[in-house]
Parts: structure tokens; sequence; C-alpha cells
DNA sequence: TATTGTTATACTCTATAACTATA
DNA sequence: TATAGTTATAGAGTATAACAATA
């Protein structure tokens, strides 16, 4: 799988006979098949995530968060004085590469590192009265531009089994 | 959403009191919590997707092959004759960066360039016989470890559906 | 001796501009 | 002039080693 984040493809649902849903307009007889490609679920669980992230991206631009930004403000508000470590880790996030984002986030009056009493190697980490409010109007955004759409795209009973799945195969696969 | 390859979170599933699926170990009570987070489509989808690769790239591992390569590989299958550009671009990838990806494969005697007799400026690309039975054999890696695992995880029904969902998002959404 | 945050660094991906050869 | 393949380059994201401060 490849897959950046412009896509194109217009994969007509294999069938015998060229029939047409109507619906969405025929692909042009020279475009290029994607063919089997679409079958494994890397190919297409890739091309969903860039679209996600894009459109996420697009919905929070007002507040100019990335997700991983996002996702940092999250764990952060969730579990408050916890330490870089233990944020970055559960995040997937290597400790070296947490410097930066946290220098950002910090930058920008959204998060405060402090220093631990128990252990002054620590630094624990809490938002901002600013890092709160702008976290909320992210989540606002989020939910009411990108997960609705989704839910509007998939149906509720659908996007929540997508998740499900999604979660299952982070955790036990 | 941050998310990197290294997951580890045990997110128990929101409950009124701390009930135990019994399957699973209990997380350890000072774990951090990802609350929340795992509600957004964005980061289970980013996490299953690393999570998917890793196992991709481990089940095709004597065939030394990424997903972006097999991803080529296949379409170039499908669609013997076509160009770099229209094949670089139904994947996604920008052609300067396809060159260089190109060049690996063409280097390894997966796939061939050819100028066009039509249009002297275009590569037209074809699988060498290596490059149909490499393919062959990773299809059959795949199938038989990658594909099968997810399906026996998930059941056949769910992952199928899992599928359609992932093409409509990238399709549609 | 081990761990926390950090720096330095490297490698991969992705993105844009500009060149060349053809059209 | 426009397009295909290419080069150069820059920026993210991700990875490892090693250092200072602290335990």
């Amino acid at each position: 799988m490849a897959v950046s984040r412009t896509a194109s493809a217009g994969a007509a649902k294999a069938r015998k006979r060229p029939a047409r849903p109507a619906s969405r307009p025929a692909p042009p007889a020279d475009a290029v098949q994607v063919g089997d490609l679409s079958e494994f679920l890397g190919y297409s669980l890739k091309r969903a995530q860039l679209r996600i992230f894009e459109d996420f991206i697009r919905c929070v631009a007002p507040l100019q968060l990335t997700p991983a930004q996002f996702s940092v403000l999250m764990l952060v508000e969730t579990n408050p004085g916890r330490n870089q470590t233990e944020i970055a880790s559960t995040l997937g996030i290597l400790r070296p590469n947490f410097v930066a984002l946290l220098d950002e986030l910090e930058s920008r009056d959204l998060c405060a590192r402090s220093r631990s009493s128990n252990d002054r190697r620590s630094h624990i980490l809490r938002l901002t009265d600013k890092g709160r409010a702008v976290l909320s109007r992210a989540r606002k955004l989020i939910e009411a531009r990108h997960e609705a759409r989704l839910r509007e795209l998939l149906g509720d009973h659908n996007r929540d089994l997508l998740l499900t799945m999604l979660g299952k195969i982070a955790r036990e696969f």
C-alpha cells in the first residue's frame, strides 16, 4: 500500500456487467483500475485514515491544532499531574519527540510543565485555563463538524461498530 | 491524535461499576486513562492503521516488500502498460516521490520501465516475470497470515463490513 | 546503577520548484 | 505552451544514542 493524501480512485464495484448505480458518475473507461488492492484492509485503512486526518485538521483549523496536539491536550486534561514519559508513552510517542511537541503547546500557553516535588527529575503536566478552553472548543468543532458528518455518512450504528472494530484491532491484533 | 507505532492503551470499556471481562487483565490502578480520546474515530483509526501495517510488513518480511511497494506491484499487474504518472496518482503518490520507489523495484527486477512509442516522454510500466512471482507469493502470505488472522479476530461478516466502511470514508467523506 | 527530560542526529514520508526531453 | 520523468530540497514524523540532573 502506498497511499498519500491525494485520492482519486473510482474503483467500480466488481460486477459481471458494467451496471451503474446511477448515484455515482461512471469512471472514465480509461481510468486505472484499483482492482483487488481495495480488498486488502491495509490499503483502505490507510486511505481512510489520511482522509479523516485531513478533515480533522480542516475542522479545527480555527484553533490551529494537529491531531497529535489534540491527543496530548485530551490526555493531559484526563490525567492531570502525570509526567512527560507517561503521557508520551500512552500515545505511542517517543520521549525525545515529545519535547518539541510540548514546547509548542507550552509556548502557546495551552499546557504547563512543572517540576515534581516528589521526583525532581519529572515534569508534571497540566492544562492551562486557556488550554482547557481551547480543548473544549476543539471538541465542539470536531463533534459538530467532523464526527457528525461521519455519522451522517455511515449511520450511527455502523459508525459505532467501526470504532469498536478499530479499537479491537489496535488492542488485540 | 498523536499515535506512533508503539501501543500501550488498556482503555477499560466505560461502565458504571468496575466490572472486569476476566478475559483481559485489569489495567494497573495507576495506568494513564485514555478516556474520551478513544471515542474519536481518528485516534482509533490511526492506531489500527499502524498496527495493521506493522503486521503486514512482518508477514511479507521474507519478500522484503513494504505496503507501498506491494500496492505498486498490485496496480501495475492489474494495469500493465500504464505510465508512471497514472500509477502514482492513483495511489496518491506524488510523481517526484514515485521515482525512487520505482528505481528500487526496477533494481530488484520486479518491475520494468520502457519508453512509450506513442509518446516518448512516458515510461510504460510492466511487471517482470520475477515481479509477478514475488507478488503472487506476497498475496498468498498476506492472505494466509495477515488477512486470515484479521478475519479470525473480527469475524468474516464484520471484517467485510469494516472494509466497506473504510472504502466509503476514503471515497465519499 | 537506573530513570527523566533533553539534545543531536538520522532515516523515512511527503511536498514544492525547477530542469530536460519530448509533445 | 504543456506534459512526463526527474532532480534537488525542505519539512514533517519517527527512531536511536548519549548526556545532565536526579533518584
